[in-house]
DNA sequence: AATGATCTGTAACCAATGTTACAGCACACC
DNA sequence: GGTGTGCTGTAACATTGGTTACAGATCATT
């Protein structure tokens, strides 16, 4: 585990930390395409990414499903701070996107360090910050952008995230991460086909070139 | 200042703490309807609420505009606090919603603060957290709710921030903030009004019920 | 009272998106 | 090879929201 830590943590945290997370640090393995955490949870501490990459996802009461964001190595989820500190439920599901590894460092812990280590401090605000700025994001495309240039701008952060031009979703699931109708995404799917951005297979996608 | 200071943040913050703000902030009014921050501003301080309530209103490049949310008396903006840590021009604008009082803090002492007051760092994390749940409150209703119900949400929040069934502004305003056109709201307005929710009147709406 | 500016109401139309329905295809499993 | 399941393509239609156009109402100013 520390190894795995250092690798992604070095040059963000000093030794005694880094040591310190080591020491009362669950590591923990999760498969591509399990859900890590529903609506409703508890959150039981806090998620340092240090492999893989993980999916952030707003859902209504309908069960109606949005993707906010993506999780990378070295990032960890201020939503889950979002919960501890205001002893909620979670608002969200995060479902890993990828084969992925990670270290959760309980709560008390988190609180703690926030007094104790002025970059744990550091690293904190700068994940509330990243995460308004990524939230502000997707609501300028749900509330400015039309479903075709959000499908487009959602395949190009899936490769950029997944380092691979192929996408390996079908058409519902793609649907379903940008609350629209598995219809209307074949549609417009289709229509980048015929533009040359893309080529359609069952159950994945290649992407030629978005511009 | 300091009285007006003490009254809205002596339960937040201790007696040392309060005193270095009254020193080092500088007391500002400013009128209903006035321009605080424009899209691309610097920012140089952090505003301190004393009195009245500010908008706060996130634009696209074309201009579109979309109310994010209030900010009212005892509340600070985390916006403000992003672009300052960032370094980055303000990515929003706020306007004025009421005449309003506030004190501003240079961005400096208020980094300087999280490390010497706990209170000041739980402050600037409360901050954080509840805007960072506005903004998600935002995103459901632009991408989960039709123009009907946000246009009523909207009318519920503006009463409760101006403590009056009187809302003065014209259709067109309302428009804006939603992010819709003039003859969609006046539309959904004449609806509200068929049913009984509201008496519509030149330059104002009174609010009978909203349910 | 006349003028002009602004605000509101309404109709007619258009575009984007969502819904329903169904056909054909690919694949896994028998 | 036959069967069933799930994925994709497509047509027809409904709904929501946006656009254009214009008439009438209201208000301030002269």
């Amino acid at each position: 585990m520390i190894q795995e830590l250092k690798y992604n943590y070095r040059h963000l945290f000093e030794e005694d930390l880094l040591n310190e997370i080591s020491q009362v640090g669950t590591f923990k393995e999760v498969p591509a395409g399990f859900t890590m955490m529903a609506i409703g949870d508890y959150v039981r501490g806090m998620p340092l990414l240090v492999f893989g990459a993980i999916k952030v996802i707003r859902e209504d009461k309908e069960g109606d499903e949005l993707l906010l964001y993506y999780l990378e190595s070295g990032e960890t989820c201020s939503m889950t701070m979002n919960c501890c500190m205001g002893q909620t439920k979670s608002q969200i599901k995060a479902v890993a996107e990828q084969d992925t590894k990670l270290i959760i460092v309980p709560i008390q812990k988190m609180e703690e360090w926030i007094a104790t280590y002025k970059t744990w401090r550091d690293f904190v605000f700068l994940s509330y910050h990243t995460r308004l700025n990524e939230v502000l994001h997707i609501l300028d495309s749900v509330a400015f952008e039309k479903m075709d240039q959000r499908l487009v701008n959602y395949l190009k952060e899936k490769i950029r995230i997944n380092k691979s031009n192929t996408i390996h979703n079908t058409h519902q699931e793609i649907a379903y991460e940008l609350h629209s109708s598995r219809v209307v995404i074949s549609r417009l799917l289709k229509k980048l086909e015929q533009l040359g951005c893309i080529e359609l297979h069952r159950n994945h996608i290649k992407i030629i070139n978005l511009a």
